[in-house]
DNA sequence: GACCCTGGTGTACGGTGTCAACATTGCTCC
DNA sequence: GGAGCAATGTTGACACCGTACACCAGGGTC
């Protein structure tokens, strides 16, 4: 067996994905993933300051999962659509691609939005991938005349909040259990709520 | 000093509430609370089967007065105002209420939204009391004649999902640390437009 | 007074994250 | 090509955690 691994820090993060797709962020061990690499504890020390830095890379990939998956939904809308309907197609894409990610995946998904704690978003470096499709699909819709201009500030908050919060309410909280045609059809409307919400005029 | 504690497992709640407040759910450790209530670690075993079953017991009462804080938000709502108004503005409470305590009392409100994993809501047991406040609070909106009837169902989800994403994303998430006058904005903005959403005739 | 139930104590086990000191390897430079 | 060195691993130890097991103090009841 050579001494030097490689590339352990890879090894490391792949190990750590393939086990928190089912555990979570509670099953990035230092002492498991160490073990299952087939190296000492305290040699993951030299690529990660501690295991926080180690759950924080794992973090960084499942948001790209993340990403990943919700342009994938995206993908799958048909080309020839008004505009309009299109983008607003789109931003449904966004929000249900993130929902159903959430719930077909929940380990990564916990990760996914695990954030490190350096500030608001954007301050350091780009935003993250999914925020990013978020607030390109509200720009796209605007382009496309489905949202009035003066509506899209802050637009991106109400969206995520909605979809994030019922991610949150189906994975960890009350609705954790109910099956997936009933969550499905909530999904939908809940999106479609918020949009509605957006789009029709409103007091501010 | 007396050898039986007279009431363990009250004064481990309490202190467990204490502690919780500031450090959340991790700073309810088995060894820490016993040790600051003068016990022995094993002495909570006779009251909590384990830790986590401690962690609940806590979340309870966490979940009280995260309820107690929404009825104090509710009953500052002016007596005197039309019955639309006067409904729109208890559910505005409710939501604004729910955020509110959770950016005051992240630590109380991290235990409040634990789940115990025993089937949906309502299933065992009556609703947990702020979902409780939800529901009468729509229900009054529909007999204000503010909401129709035919939208009233779901709609709690709807709500729930915005308001709690809101919350989670600027206590565990990207909006952790903008300022408190920029999160009261997008509170409101965040929880109009669902109610907008709401309201306003859509597609199904 | 003998009994047991309730609610505490002490000790111990296996687990964790992490620190300090040491060993091994491959690269670089004379 | 050998010396030196930085990178990367290992071993051992420490403090801490949740918790299982065996034991014991006190109060209530027959």
């Amino acid at each position: 067996m050579s001494y030097h691994h490689g590339d352990l820090r890879a090894a490391l993060i792949a190990e750590g994905l393939r086990v928190a797709r089912t555990g979570g962020a509670a099953a990035l061990g230092m002492r498991d993933l160490t073990r299952a690499v087939g190296v000492s504890p305290n040699a993951a020390y030299r690529h990660f300051a501690d295991r926080r830095a180690l759950v924080l890379a794992v973090a960084l990939e499942a948001q790209d999962l993340l990403a990943d998956a919700m342009r994938a939904r995206i993908a799958g809308i048909s080309p020839d659509l008004p505009p309009v309907a299109s983008a607003l197609g789109r931003l449904r894409a966004v929000g249900l691609g993130y929902i159903h990610f959430a719930r077909a995946e929940r380990g990564w998904f916990e990760l996914a939005i695990l954030t490190r704690d350096d500030g608001p978003p954007g301050a350091n470096g780009p935003f993250p991938a999914p925020f990013q499709l978020l607030l390109d699909a509200l720009d796209a819709l605007v382009a496309a005349g489905g949202l009035p201009a003066a509506r899209r500030p802050h637009a991106e908050w109400a969206c995520w909040s909605t979809v994030h919060g019922f991610a949150d309410l189906t994975t960890r909280g009350p609705m954790r259990h109910h099956d997936t045609a009933t969550v499905d059809a909530l999904a939908s409307y809940v999106v479609d709520t918020v949009i509605e919400g957006l789009t029709s005029g409103g007091t501010t």
